[in-house]
DNA sequence: TTGACCTTGTGATGTTATAACATACACAAT
DNA sequence: ATTGTGTATGTTATAACATCACAAGGTCAA
């Protein structure tokens, strides 16, 4: 089966930060949620890169244009968009990335490359784990599943590294 | 089937204790890795419960004994029951927890009650996950598989909240 | 007894995250 | 116009988590 994977292939990237902003923004207009400036330009910063940014980087920026300083800028922005399902948290690297799924049903699941930092979100639902909270009368209300690895291309650069 | 996991049903818990500690020691042996003083009190703190502690929590345990007051101690010791594959870390909280399944091969995932912090190992391999590392071509290392909700007893006392 | 290696002690610092309180702005009800 | 309410932002301070760098002790074998 192909994947679904927004994976690790070379891809159109400037329709894909336009369809996210789409996304985000009739999201928001549905939900009647405010994209502010702030938050919208935290979305963009993210969606640059497929790779993981951590608050204080996304901080910097913000500095860096004037839109902001203190921590909670940073974090108040990144818990919005989290909260409406636009970025997510990679609990492993406490830092945050854009959605590559944009709408869709989410229960994702990230392949993070340790060597050039790249993040791919699969959908990967966790059969086995549902199975081991229906066994053992666990509500499962939400799941972190997260891999570690080598992407291709830094699998045929680096050798072992 | 029946589920491997050590799950949040009540259990015989200082033989949970010892076997751990036995199968600790036997390992070092082994592979003439050292149990010292420091490294032992900790996974015997972490064995106490089955909630994750944070290294501080950990730390301040080793100060009030005279074992150590300032973080690298902590850190350290950790660091090497981690590597040692006697505890674990769950990144959703930051913290530690022993490992249940002493001497089992490891792919842990953990269900993790948000309301008493009880955590419960089981073995869930992620086959969704691993067929979509092979689509993509990504050489998949390590995984973190962590699911936060509600134990058995903890959703019949409180309700909803 | 020297050197290599591992472990521990300790001060300083780096990194990530939130609490708490004040201000501003939009919009609706009076 | 003014007051109330809700949402978003600004700012200070601090909490919580983690590591660096260097000194010192212990063990063991060459």
């Amino acid at each position: 089966m192909p994947s679904d994977t927004l994976g690790f292939e070379s891809h159109d990237h400037s329709s894909c930060v336009v369809a996210a902003l789409e996304t985000a923004e009739r999201q928001c207009k549905e939900s009647k949620a405010q994209l502010t400036p702030v938050r919208r330009r935290v979305l963009e910063i993210l969606l640059e890169s497929h790779a993981a940014m951590g608050a204080y980087d996304v901080l910097a920026r913000l500095d860096a244009e004037g839109l902001g300083s203190k921590p909670p800028v940073a974090y108040r922005a990144l818990g919005f968009l989290v909260d409406q399902g636009f970025v997510h948290r990679i609990e492993r690297l406490n830092a945050f990335i854009a959605c590559t799924h944009p709408g869709a049903s989410h229960d994702p699941a990230f392949m993070i490359c340790r060597e050039c930092g790249l993040v791919a979100e699969a959908q990967a639902a966790n059969l086995a784990l549902q199975q081991a909270a229906a066994d053992s009368g666990f509500l499962l209300e939400q799941t972190v599943i997260e891999a570690e690895g080598l992407c291709p291309a830094c699998q045929t650069t680096g050798a072992t590294a």
